[in-house]
DNA sequence: TTGTATGCGTTATCAG
DNA sequence: CTGATAACGCATACAA
């Protein structure tokens, strides 16, 4: 019924149970006697250590938290992935929470991290204030490369090097009029794709991408194509904030016949995997999600262990285009 | 630096630590007056209670365990979504695991959950044994219809009948060989769809599709296309154990110039995501993951809170056949 | 209704 | 090298 504790092996082996905890942390300071009776022993009983009582005694749980906005999303299991290999190795749990994309709940995630007493926590925030982070009081690592977040360390894939990527490969095609998805308006990750898109057309200011707002999601690219097919001149390749967008707009292209890359490019950021399964297989700009979730683990636990005491430093992932079948040269109206 | 902690509560408020206790737990034994001003300066000092405190002492820690295969399989996070909505409202956290299809870090995730001492657990067991799952010690609710692990709590999908559909589908198209790519050899969920091909069949047991292992992973289909050509007569249709197999089979089978489904029809099982977008669509039958995610949360802390004795019930989720491009009639041979 | 004392299972301090 | 003993922060039986 009620499992074992210390006090049962230390009688067991016939030590005390300051004994039987320094084998338990692996000290040094025990007689190669009694660390075999101890360990022997806590085999045969099977005895497993309480960490919620350990945690309680060295506030420290091993366990950090992982709040995303949704693990649905295809670019969130492979970050996750990153973080849960990470944190494994280096002998933590994690603890997985989705946002939902709402700052409510991304504030009552945080405090609830707070009371679970989490070692750490990394944090793809949408909305979520500065004070409710502060709030925390332990170690946070971002994923995202928002300026707002700069006191806190961070991992980010490099948004201007992507949009540059996505809007040079579509110049070299010669594509002049082209549509901007750069996410739902009012958030900073929509934001710091249209600098990005600005930074990048500097020195052509006059050829600036129309610029369109909907959801990182399917049904957000799919709605964009009624806005597309209201613009004149027409674009003629479409630079989307994520795959999921461009997916949704390949859907909605496809059933009003309108064919890709014949008659429109589109682009994508973020190299999920459903890229190189829809059809036509999908050009985008490639972001190490992998990379980006273990640096991210690598930099909290860092911190939690004090490894590391210089400035908030914020890890900029570079990223790569792909190309695949849903760009082509403006003009090839292969359709 | 140091959290606040209950004493520092009572002293600020002029209370008992054990009064602040009570109204922390929302218990009626205390004065409007008291209650007031404990709560005000609660708010006011910002205190977020210690749950790894409280769950020393209660031996509840309002966490339970999702242990699955592997998060970027698009099956998981559907499932992991379920678990997280009902955990979140009805007060626990979800601790997640990804096994990667092995046994030893199974079981190392099990022990792992019971030191944390978890509330109970949630897993898509694959190979672990038994002895090892009763070890854990608390309850457990198991994802997956196999008959070893009947002394859990279980919700699962009726393969039976998720296999039967997809057979139906492809005899009413009129093929007759067919070939089935169950799973990788040696995994219980394999068997299990063997088992549910051999039941349909028993009306003709003369045209059992033609048996293949491979693993469930996009590249198992992919590799599969081999084994597919090399028999004779060829198949005209493809039973595949999961929706990523298909997907493997269907862009090696567009590789090699065969179409789909003009020359070979291509069903799968799970209806993830995925299957609406690739080329062709997949036909497929549809498990209700998030519901099933749901289930297995409700089930687990309907345990952990008492609120069932009675003894352990496999909730068989229904499924429905999704028909979309990638069947068609047999001799149709658009390609 | 409220406060006091004790224990939850460990770790850390400090003599021995 | 080892074993008592006192925290850790909270919940609860019991007393007031």
């Amino acid at each position: 019924m009620k499992p074992l504790n210390i006090n049962d092996i230390a009688k067991a082996a016939g030590v005390g149970k300051s004994t039987v905890s320094r084998v338990l942390q692996g000290q040094n300071h025990v007689s190669p006697d009694a660390r075999a009776r101890i360990e022997s022993t806590i085999r045969e009983l099977g005895y497993q250590p309480n960490m919620v009582a350990s945690g309680l005694r060295k506030r420290r749980i091993q366990t950090i938290g992982l709040i995303i906005p949704d693990i649905s999303n295809p670019f969130f299991p492979e970050i996750t992935l990153g973080v849960q290999q990470v944190a494994d190795e280096r002998g933590y749990a994690v603890l997985l929470a989705n946002s939902g994309w709402s700052n409510d709940r991304e504030e009552d995630l945080v405090a609830l991290a707070q009371r679970q007493r989490l070692d750490g926590m990394i944090i793809n925030p949408v909305h979520i204030s500065l004070a409710a982070l502060r709030a925390f009081g332990h170690s946070v690592v971002v994923i995202g490369t928002r300026a707002a977040y700069r006191e806190f360390d961070a991992v980010g894939s490099n948004t201007a090097e992507s949009v540059q990527l996505a809007l040079a490969h579509l110049h070299a095609l010669g594509h002049i009029h082209i549509l901007a998805l750069p996410g739902p308006r009012g958030q900073d990750s929509t934001r710091n794709r249209e600098a990005a898109i600005y930074t990048a057309m500097q020195a052509r200011p006059d050829k600036l991408p129309q610029i369109h707002y909907c959801e990182f999601t399917k049904s957000g690219g799919y709605d964009a194509v009624a806005a597309l097919l209201s613009l004149t001149p027409r674009p003629t390749a479409v630079l989307c904030g994520n795959d999921l967008i461009a997916i949704g707009m390949l859907a909605g292209l496809r059933e009003r016949g309108i064919t890709v890359p014949g008659q429109i490019s589109v682009v994508g950021i973020d190299d999920i995997e459903l890229a190189s399964v829809c059809c036509p297989t999908l050009t985008t700009v490639h972001k190490p999600k992998r990379e980006m979730g273990m640096t991210a683990a690598n930099m909290l636990i860092d911190r939690i262990e004090g490894n590391i005491q210089s400035p908030p430093q914020m890890k900029k992932m570079s990223t790569h285009l792909v190309i695949r079948e849903s760009t082509a040269a403006v003009g090839i109206s292969s359709g």
